[in-house]
RNA sequence: GUGGGUGUAGUUCAACGGUAGAGCACCGGAUUGUGGUUCCGGGCGUUGUGGGUUCGAAUCCCAUCAUCCACCCCA
């Protein structure tokens, strides 16, 4: 026998019981970003790999750690997309869709890559839907990001999910801040983890953040990041939660939400569901400013978010929300004899083709297997087409939940169907 | 990258170191043109893979791979 492969580690395979469920989720996003005004931008799946080592960060570990990363035949070094902002950035800058004026508003879809270890909510090649706002900075838009996330949780019918909202500051404020931080912890970094004494230099506030009880303890008494913000990051962030209130989205002020990626300032936000476990956040998104001049293009403000579906299909999984309908046939042919056969060919193309979903299986042929498989299909007509009926003209119509049949001429069939599953 | 748990039929799970089983699902049947419920019948599956211990291994040991959970990271 053959050998018989499987899907790489951290991957995995969407199969017909489940893949109604990620359509459902996508047209719902889709339909939420057309409310909202957004329009799809779809990007290479690669990208050179300086587009996420300058942007995303040197101190963060999915640019450090967690890249796939590939050279073409000609040696030219590219990396398998990590996540969606930079890609869409480099675009934003490329295309000169800043020209225009106003605000670029853009959403994505698709498979992003990192080289983690899997785990419940986390894969290796895992599929994320973001949006982004890029040419203001006002915190109306902020709020109008944050309202996007909720407006989308909302509508896939999840209630268990709570928003979080921080401001870490710009660059002007994270100076006095991060020194404030360095200073605190210093002394006590004898009694804090590895991580803690590496990260103290290049990102302090990532300590703020630490899992270990030790580090934990020593980081309660920290600094406060609000307590250190200038006076355009304050009333920025202030404006942010009127607006939220003012569309009634509750949300909570967690001063430690720090975002693992290097572009983000001001606003950080985060969508949780505290059932999922470890990996608990459904969506994490953020203010960043300074990323489009990074990528050479002129000085121009952003926000946006993230989130990954696999963790969306968990929550909706355990909140037992609906997936929409599940695909099935409206109809099963059942024909009996030769003839029969002949004539389904034709009849069961004209219902397809005239919007009713048809189905036959040509290898059974007794009346009891035809039903059977009828059964199974779940659909909720079944047309038996037999000798008398051929004879007549006419088509069994039989309504399964019922078990009632009426007779229908030939010719009336399609309109009498189409108005049926009206 | 680190730690712990688990790998047995399509699936969910049993089997004190001594012949590998059950529910669900699936297939067939219960007379001639009617499905679901019921009844009857149908299971050799490289016990993830490779080694080792033993008279004998699904069971104990080692390795490896996968998976789950946690650390970490983050969506």
């Amino acid at each position: 026998m053959a050998e018989k492969y499987s899907v790489p580690r951290g991957t995995f395979d969407i199969l017909p019981a489940d893949s109604y469920k990620w359509q459902y989720v996508k047209k719902v996003f889709s339909e939420v970003a057309a409310q909202f005004n957004f329009q799809e931008i779809v990007t290479p799946i690669f990208e050179q790999t300086d587009v996420f080592e300058r942007s995303v960060g040197g101190s963060s570990d999915i640019v450090q750690k967690e890249m796939y990363r590939f050279q073409d035949k000609k040696g030219r070094n590219f990396a398998l997309r990590p996540e969606g902002t930079a890609p869409v950035v480099r675009s934003f800058v490329e295309n000169n869709l800043g020209m225009t004026g106003g605000n670029t508003k853009l959403f994505y879809l698709g498979p992003m890559f990192r080289y983690d270890r899997p785990q419940k909510g986390r894969y290796r090649q895992f599929y994320q839907y973001g949006i982004e706002n890029i040419g203001s900075d006002n915190p109306f838009i902020d709020a109008e990001i944050i309202a996007f996330g909720y407006a989308f949780l909302s509508k896939l019918g999840l209630k268990n999910f709570e928003l979080e909202i921080n401001s870490i500051g710009c660059s002007n404020c994270s100076k006095d801040y991060n020194q404030a931080l360095v200073e605190y912890f210093t002394p006590n970094l004898d009694k804090m983890c590895s991580d803690c004494n590496e990260r103290i230099n290049k990102n302090p506030k990532r300590l703020l953040d630490c899992k270990v009880p030790s580090c934990k303890e020593i980081a309660k008494d920290a600094p406060n990041m609000l307590e250190y913000l200038d006076e355009d990051c304050r009333t920025h962030f202030a404006q942010v939660q009127e607006y939220l209130n003012l569309m009634n989205i509750p949300f909570k002020v967690n001063p430690r939400i720090v975002r693992g990626l290097d572009y983000y300032n001001k606003t950080a936000f985060e969508f949780l569901d505290n059932n999922l476990g470890a990996q608990n956040a459904l969506i994490g998104g953020g203010r960043y400013n300074g990323l489009v001049e990074q990528f050479g293009g002129k000085d121009t403000p952003g926000i946006g978010f993230a989130g990954g579906f696999e963790r969306l299909l968990l929550s909706m999984e355990t909140e037992g929300v609906s997936f929409g309908e599940e695909p099935k046939p409206n109809v099963f042919i059942v024909a009996i004899g030769e003839k029969a056969k002949q004539l389904t060919a034709k009849l069961l193309f004209d219902l397809r083709t005239n919007g009713i979903k048809a189905e036959y299986n040509p290898d059974k042929e007794s009346l009891k297997a035809q039903m059977k498989a009828a059964d199974k299909e779940k659909t909720r007509f079944t047309l038996i087409l037999g000798e008398d009926e051929i004879a007549k003209n006419s088509i069994i119509l039989k309504e399964m939940i019922s078990g009632e049949q009426q007779e229908i001429p030939r010719e009336k069939l399609v309109t009498f169907l189409q108005d049926k599953l009206r």
